[in-house]
DNA sequence: GATAGGATAGAACACTGTTCGATCTTGTGC
DNA sequence: GCACAAGATCGAACAGTGTTCTATCCTATC
């Protein structure tokens, strides 16, 4: 004999959130799809309760951005910290801006949103900090430092940019492998007019099945080269 | 004696659009109050028509943006082809950078969805054409070339990202002017512990009234330079 | 003049961020 | 033990979004 629906108590069980668990289930959804997944519906599921709640957490989508930005850049600035010194300040930097793209190649969605208000994201302006110090280890002006950090942190979001562009939803599934997307890519190209496109046919090669943190590392060096140069080292 | 609403006459005059009127009115809702302002209501308002109209000319959102951003790199396209080629070709390509940048200056909202598709953005293709004529007068492999126009279109990309964010409405209405903006985020940073943060401190009369413009050329130059080095000129 | 297809449009749908007001829960002072 | 304020949670509603469906108009062409 089944409970009879009226008698049923509709035992609705209240959650119990915090900071720390809003904060972490928003990164969860923005890893497993990226931007558009995370809606205050989808992340009140996760944590088990109404939509409503999590206002008292936070204050608006975008203060929610940026939080959960700042939290996994938290860990970022954890790695740039334990990272020893060298007797290079450029080389220092160098790794301290690989370590940054490699968090955002893991997570392209942060790339969109790193730096976008210190005030919130407290543990960017640390980062910001850090990557500045090795620069005073350099023979520049402070103008000269502040384009430079300016010119690493904008090389690395130049870089991400490409990344954050969410790539077609038969991709993303692993139906088709990046490699055979950037060949799809690159056939079209293949069937411009060579001449008219004489550059793009001749890098066609290399853009086919590219690896991104080559092409990273390799805008990374260009600048940190003129900033040695500037520098006298 | 007034008209009676009921013989009143609804007389319902059709629109009659182009894809060029659309493109044109896209751009305008852009330019006039950013990327949040181009809606489809908003747009079919302009065009005196309804809103399913647009999609006659257009199949997406995504692919409206795709081309009114094509729209307006047609003019950029056109500019930098305007530039006769100088002796040295780093000198070009710091022309043809700047250009692109200021269009960005102008239009904060085109650093966002430039070069995001190049099958519909074909200026941007063409544009990415003409950047790398200039690395083919240059000693490089294609790999190196390759890499070159990653890295400036990089650097233009990353300085414009600062651009994009918009600042807070007062700013945006004029009641507040950039630099009195500006000045309050450097007094935020003035408040911080000297000591956890001394490179902040150090260039925060820099960062105090900087010009964009500055910050862009400064990088630029860091990776002309490198490339400079790297094509041994 | 009928007919096909280019072009337009209103209404509805599913979804979003956000707000409101009511509710439950917890701790403190008496 | 109890009242009362503050902390925390929630459902329902609101205004706005991109998109689709279906019906309509307009205009050439046979």
């Amino acid at each position: 004999m089944a409970t009879p629906r009226s008698r049923r108590v509709r035992e609705r069980q209240r959650a119990s959130h915090s900071m720390e668990a809003v904060l972490t289930e928003s990164v969860a959804l923005l890893d497993e799809a990226g931007a558009p997944a995370l809606t205050f519906r989808a992340l009140a599921n996760r944590l088990g309760g109404g939509v409503a709640s999590i206002y008292w957490y936070v204050s608006s989508k975008d203060e929610l951005l940026d939080l959960a930005t700042d939290h996994v850049v938290g860990a970022v600035l954890t790695d740039i910290e334990r990272q020893p010194a060298s007797q290079d300040p450029i080389e220092d930097l160098r790794a301290m801006a690989t370590t940054l793209f490699d968090a955002i190649v893991q997570r392209p969605w942060l790339g969109t949103y790193f730096m976008r208000n210190t005030d919130l994201q407290t543990n960017a302006l640390r980062l910001y900090e850090r990557i500045g110090e090795q620069t005073r280890r350099l023979d520049l002006t402070p103008r000269q430092r502040f384009h430079a950090v300016s010119a690493i942190v904008g090389v690395v979001i130049g870089s991400a940019m490409d990344l954050a562009q969410e790539p077609p939803p038969e991709v993303r599934d692993g139906a088709v492998d990046r490699d055979e997307y950037l060949h799809r890519w690159a056939q079209t190209w293949r069937e411009l007019d060579p001449v008219e496109f004489p550059f793009v046919h001749e890098i066609i090669d290399e853009f086919d099945g590219h690896d991104d943190a080559d092409q990273f590392r390799a805008a990374l060096d260009l600048t940190l080269a003129g900033l040695r140069l500037q520098a006298g080292r």
